[in-house]
RNA sequence: GCCGAUGUAGCUCAGGGGUAGAGCGUUUCCUUGGUAAGGAAGAGGUCACGGGUUCAAUUCCCGUCAUCGGCUCCA
């Protein structure tokens, strides 16, 4: 017999060799009927596995990420069976589960594959799924899983076998087809009600662009058809908050052709909110002592060879321009940084001095590949909220964690929630990616590991994710469909100051490198407004929205006390508009609610004579009547919410 | 840049080898109405662009460009 802890601390005694599957029984039938996989020991494993010795466990079903995550794990196997079937001789590379189902990369040989075959596929699955097949595990030699593959001709499985370490390698069999696999997966695929497949895609192998491109098709699965339905409504709905859909319905950015790809023409409305957002920050930043410089859009092209930016970036940028002077070439500039060093450089510090924070909203133009481009979160041209920080080595720690506070101040005063903290460290192997010593790089990186730790932050740490020039600390925040996207950045760089010579003169009279922070809370305008439009779908908070309030005239006859109205919230500051069509105020009403404007003020025969106005709030409804000094009143209490930094 | 899909009016979309439709929006007129759509008439299209097939192409084929979903990249 043997003792199986459970998740609430009871202990079971079981015979030795029970499973999963067996233990879910003992418990009740709905569980087993239920039940997708199990952790053991913290492991995550198949419910057919026996259990041998004194075991703490978990049963996972839907309703755990683990339960999810075998699920779909299998769903890629059933896939992948379906498409071998349906296309013999398909060689196959990897297919996890992922945060919303699953993937497979396949490739075909000379056929090609497209969502129009996605519905033969769905079915040859179901098919499968109703033979009820069970997912056998088998383990084999590394030689004889090589054998496997190179018999059956798939490179990419020798491929990945070649990489594993001498020993027992496992297989996976369901129905006909077999797969290496290190599982676990469910005991059979019964539990599989609903299959949609929802792209397709080309992935390079082993995610590296020089190699061969596979065919990625992404799935999901699910225990029940309503689950599916809720889930396709859900795609449906998020849809709806696409920053793009958004903003060309309020009119707050559109892209021309005749420009160019990737740089957005910010409308009236969505300048507005843009410099809304602008004036926030700059109040911030300025009682945390940053100082506002202003530097060109373009500088030499020998500042970025001093940089080091042009040798990393140049061919990806736009051309240098050249001038009427022989040999004079100039680069749009790509980032601020250079500049600001420039800056820096004009005057001789004082160790008292430090730190000098320089703040910019910069505009900076970058090449990016046309596929990569995305509405506003990923464009050519965009404006950083930037800022360069010359301190101290003692300081580093100090102003590292003042801009981190930053960062959660605006998140805060935003509702972002729902964010992830990113450590982004060199790629120790690839050392020739970066630039400086060894020893500066371990400081930088220590810098930023132990204020990430004394804020107590959860942050994921990335090897080869940094800057060319230092580590970042990176805040993400995920979009309407739930897309990662890095908004505010923290960089920690020894290397630009000895680039640059940035020099101050220390208590010991001696010149001393300063250390330089990079940090932009937003990241840039244009992406921060993209996820802060997806985020509230547009109902931005009224200290951010473009337009505060429109009057709604009843009928013509009050056009003039609306105007009066109209002019009086203008001259106060209050953004307003009048809608002076001569339509019913039921279609007023659902036009500005359409437009999303906070306050609708309607003004009859009754509010004339009173001097008063009717108040309707977007998306909430009849307020009442109020005099204007009430209505004041209540638009004052409302734009204060935002707490002082 | 690469893979796949898509491209018809300002927007959302239907249609289909015989040169085009709806709703919303817009314009004009009527209506002067109290908390999410009043009525009528009109304007608006090189059916993304360039080739090819055909008596005839917006429709079929090829290419280009753009957009969308991914991959790669992201100072």
């Amino acid at each position: 017999m043997i003792k199986i802890t459970f998740p609430d601390k009871v202990v079971r005694s079981y015979q030795s060799g029970v499973t999963g599957l067996e233990i879910a029984k003992s418990i009740s039938e709905g569980l087993a009927r239920k039940v997708l996989s199990i952790s053991i020991n913290g492991n995550l494993k198949d419910l057919t596995m026996p259990i041998l010795e004194d075991a703490s466990i978990k049963l996972h079903t839907w309703d755990d990420p683990e339960g999810k995550a075998t699920m779909w794990h299998s769903s890629a196997h059933l896939m992948a069976g379906a498409i071998e079937a349906l296309y013999p001789g398909t060689k196959f590379g990897i297919g996890p589960d992922v945060e919303n189902g699953f993937y497979y990369d396949i490739d075909l040989g000379g056929h090609t594959l497209s969502s129009n075959d996605f519905e033969k596929i769905e079915r040859k699955m179901l098919e499968m799924v109703r033979e009820n097949q069970a997912f056998v595990r088998k383990e084999v030699s590394k030689e004889e899983a090589l054998a496997y593959y190179i018999d059956k001709g798939d490179e990419y499985k020798v491929d990945l076998i070649s990489d594993l370490e001498p020993g027992t390698i496992s297989f996976y069999e369901s129905g006909h087809f077999t797969d290496l696999c290190r599982g676990p997966h469910l005991p059979d695929t019964s539990a599989i009600k609903a299959v949609k497949l929802l792209s397709i895609a080309g992935a390079y192998w082993r995610g590296d662009e020089s190699r061969k491109q596979l065919t990625r098709v992404y799935g999901i699965t699910f225990p029940k058809q309503k689950d599916l339905d809720e889930y396709l409504l859900m795609l449906e709905e998020a849809k709806k908050r696409d920053h793009r859909k958004i903003g060309r319905e309020l009119e707050l950015f559109a892209f021309s052709a005749n420009v160019g790809l990737g740089l957005p023409l910010w409308l009236p409305k969505g300048a507005e909110l843009r410099e809304n957002l602008e004036k926030f920050l700059k109040k911030v930043q300025r009682k945390a002592g940053y100082l506002p410089v202003i530097t060109p859009h373009i500088g030499n092209i020998n500042l970025y060879m001093l940089s080091g930016h042009y040798e990393k970036y140049g061919k990806d940028s736009f051309k240098p321009i050249s001038t009427p002077a022989e040999g004079e070439e100039f680069m749009l500039k790509p980032m601020n940084c250079p500049h600001h060093c420039e800056i820096y450089k004009t005057k001789q510090y004082s160790y008292k001095d430090l730190p000098v924070r320089l703040a910019e909203f910069g505009t900076v133009y970058r090449y990016e590949q046309s596929g990569e481009l995305h509405g506003l979160t990923r464009v050519r041209g965009f404006t950083q909220d930037d800022a360069h920080i010359f301190c101290r080595p003692d300081q580093v720690k100090e102003e590292f964690i003042k801009v981190i506070d930053i960062v959660l101040y605006i998140f805060k005063a935003l509702d972002f929630k729902d964010y992830s903290v990113q450590i982004s460290l060199r790629d120790p192997v690839l050392r020739e990616k970066y630039i400086g010593s060894d020893e500066n790089w371990d400081k930088a990186e220590l810098a930023i590991l132990e204020a990430t730790k004394e804020k107590g932050l959860e942050a994921r740490i990335v090897t080869g994710e940094a800057a060319f020039y230092g580590p970042k600390l990176d805040f993400m925040v995920k979009d309407a469909l739930g897309r990662k996207w890095q908004l505010g950045t923290i960089q920690v760089d020894y290397n630009l100051p000895e680039r640059f010579e940035l020099e101050y003169i220390g208590s010991d009279n001696q010149k001393h490198r300063p250390v330089m922070i990079h940090r932009a809370p937003f990241g840039s305008m244009e992406r921060f407004v993209a996820v802060l439009i997806e985020h509230c779908a547009g109902n931005f908070p009224l200290w951010l929205a473009p337009d505060k309030a429109i009057v709604l005239p009843i009928s013509d006859k009050y056009q003039n006390y609306a105007k009066k109205v109209l002019n009086l919230l203008n001259n106060n500051e209050i953004r307003t508009l009048i809608d002076e069509r001569s339509e019913k105020t039921g279609k007023k009403i659902r036009d500005a609610e359409t437009r999303k404007i906070p306050f609708m003020l309607i003004v009859g025969e009754k509010e004339e004579s009173e001097g008063t106005v009717s108040v309707r709030k977007h998306g909430q409804g009849d307020l009442g009547t109020f005099s204007i000094d009430e209505f004041f009143k209540l638009y004052q209490d409302e734009i204060n919410i935002v707490s002082e930094y």
